[in-house]
DNA sequence: GTTGTTACCTGTACGC
DNA sequence: TGCGTACAGGTAACAA
């Protein structure tokens, strides 16, 4: 499941591929992963040349010169170079130099023209954050997912980092000090993932098809019953924000 | 405006 | 072996 250090990753490997490259057709295999988008892409891409690949949160955006191309990866999407289209194969972008394949077996992925949704979205996780923005009454955890706060954090990421800073995720209105660990936690986390090319916890690949490395480092994420690394106590799996959340109930208060 | 819940979607794991 | 069911979690939409 891509988030922020995956998408970084690959938004690392596409910008000097992509920089300067002209787009010659764009098959749309299945709708529905175009939802979003106002334009048909099918017919507004082709003859555009691509400026710039950047990454705000999630979500991927593809400068243009008439523009911009918005994708976010949802749960299963990939991006891969020199691949022979599959069962799972949305949508194919044919470059001025080879084509590039979106792979999206769930679909909750999108592509879209413009970037409505990206203006919508709260600051970077990985820019300067206030921990004022973390003053909320929901649980913490939930905090954390909302992408309005700051965008870029999922599932395994809070997790990771609210273990790092010691917070229970269903702690409410947690105070500034706190705050401000767990937004060190949040960098820390996110930039050692980063170094490690992301977490393939069920099916992220890089462009090439390659495996991050980061989820042998988690220290709660997917460790239901293990010991905690700190303390020993075995981690517990419950329910925050309807999502899988792990936690060390000795270490996060 | 904020918070919590549900739907979408399909591969995988598990029990029978 | 084959079938049915639960689970995983990204965002959007909806209800409270």
């Amino acid at each position: 499941m891509p988030e922020l250090p995956e998408v970084e990753t690959i938004v690392r490997e596409l910008g000097p591929r992509l920089r300067g490259r002209h787009i010659v057709s764009v098959e749309v295999l299945q709708p529905r992963i175009t939802r979003h988008s106002t334009v048909d892409i099918a017919t507004a891409l082709p003859g555009r040349r691509i400026h710039d690949v950047r990454r705000h949160g999630k979500f991927i955006v593809v400068d243009l010169d008439n523009g911009c191309l918005t994708i976010h990866l949802g749960m299963t999407g990939q991006l891969l170079f020199g691949s022979t289209p599959g069962p799972y194969t949305r949508a194919i972008f044919t470059l001025d130099d080879g084509s590039l394949l979106y792979d999206d077996t769930r679909m909750f992925g999108a592509i879209e023209m413009g970037s409505a949704r990206v203006d919508r979205l709260g600051p970077d996780a990985l820019t300067e954050l206030s921990p004022e923005a973390l003053k909320r009454k929901a649980h913490i955890k939930a905090v954390l997912l909302n992408q309005n706060v700051f965008s870029g954090i999922g599932n395994i990421y809070a997790d990771e980092a609210l273990f790092r800073a010691g917070i229970k995720p269903t702690a409410r209105n947690i105070s500034k000090p706190r705050a401000q660990k767990l937004l060190a936690a949040v960098d820390e986390v996110l930039r050692e993932a980063i170094e490690h090319r992301g977490s393939s916890v069920s099916d992220y690949v890089d462009t090439e098809g390659r495996r991050g490395s980061f989820q042998q480092r988690h220290r709660v994420y997917a460790r239901e019953n293990l010991p905690c690394v700190v303390c020993g106590t075995p981690i517990r799996k419950i329910v925050v924000a309807g999502r899988g959340t792990h936690f060390c109930p000795k270490c996060q208060r």
